[in-house]
DNA sequence: ACCAAACCTTAACGTAACGTCAAAGTTTTT
DNA sequence: AAAAACTTTGACGTTACGTTAAGGTTTGGT
């Protein structure tokens, strides 16, 4: 019935049993990440389900948003006979690490979120003014002593500033 | 004394100015976000501080994470001669719709914080184990009716799965 | 005026992790 | 046996620049 044997199955089950496509299989394969038992008389890729088992295995290191490179490292200790316990004190390095830069990335968009919302309240303010841009400044952005709405730069920052002066 | 006329200024100054590199100038040039004043005889380009102010809005936006393509539109949008309010409401759009976003990305990483710290409070369990990761199930894993070090697959999830099954 | 240092020019390849054709061969189903 | 469904390799496209490379231009000093 099946020209793959025992229960080896060709990329595309694989792939959907995963959750992700051929051509996904096929990069990390290049990549050195994973690759098929044998192949098909006809040159079609057969997989295992221990195949199967590494792939997730890969896909939820990605879920960690690890990069492959990163991610081969980790698999290739496994295969470095040691004991489970061994193992467990490497692994937990990586994760440990990896954690630490997402509470960074956490971090980082917190402050992008309060520039954001600054910036906002800001121009909202202008919301009400009838002058064109290239106007002078109106009343109430003169009076305010910070960002106005009639200045030529619409954001104006050094990119290094904690917080951007906005100009309307 | 200088090639370059009036308070003009050559690409290094304008870079260093705002903060970024020639590199990144040019490209933005390619990518129609900003352009030279004028070249001198030599063919060098000679900018402005309207253009300095130009940039800075750009490094701006892009502090923000807007993508190039978007901060062009956004950038745009001021060169359409409108009133100040219509542009803030125009501008309020696009900042509101970066929050929204912004506000997902931090819901993400906390996702991911999450079963990071999952994973690691799991593979902690493994360390006091000394069996080799080919062999069978040391008891301690056996007796919790969760997680293992000695299955195959290392990490498991389908990928779509709310929380990773770890496996050492 | 002349020379070297510092700066600029365009061109082009490299990056990360696949998506998306294209053209042609294989397997499965009818 | 033919058609439908699947697979193969190959190669270009994506984003925002970094990084040489090879060769002109400006500037500062003597």
């Amino acid at each position: 019935m099946s020209k793959c044997k025992d229960g080896l199955m060709h990329i595309g089950k694989l792939a959907k049993e995963a959750g992700t496509t051929t051509r996904t299989v096929r990069y990390y394969e290049e990549m050195g990440l994973i690759c098929p038992e044998c192949r098909s008389s006809g040159g079609f890729r057969c997989y295992s389900h221990e195949q199967l088992a590494r792939l997730r295995m890969i896909l939820s290191l990605k879920d960690m948003e690890f990069d492959l490179e990163h991610i081969k490292v980790i698999i290739d200790k496994r295969e470095q006979n040691k004991t489970a316990g061994e193992l467990a004190h490497d692994i937990l390095e990586d994760l440990n690490e990896r954690l630490k830069e997402v509470e960074e990335q956490i971090e980082h968009y917190k402050h992008i979120r309060k520039t954001l919302t600054q910036t906002i309240a800001s121009i909202c303010a202008c919301l009400p003014c009838d002058l064109r841009v290239e106007e002078r400044l109106c009343p109430a952005c003169q009076t305010l002593n910070q960002p106005t709405c009639q200045s030529v730069p619409f954001f104006h920052s050094p990119s290094t500033a904690e917080t951007l002066e906005l100009k309307l």
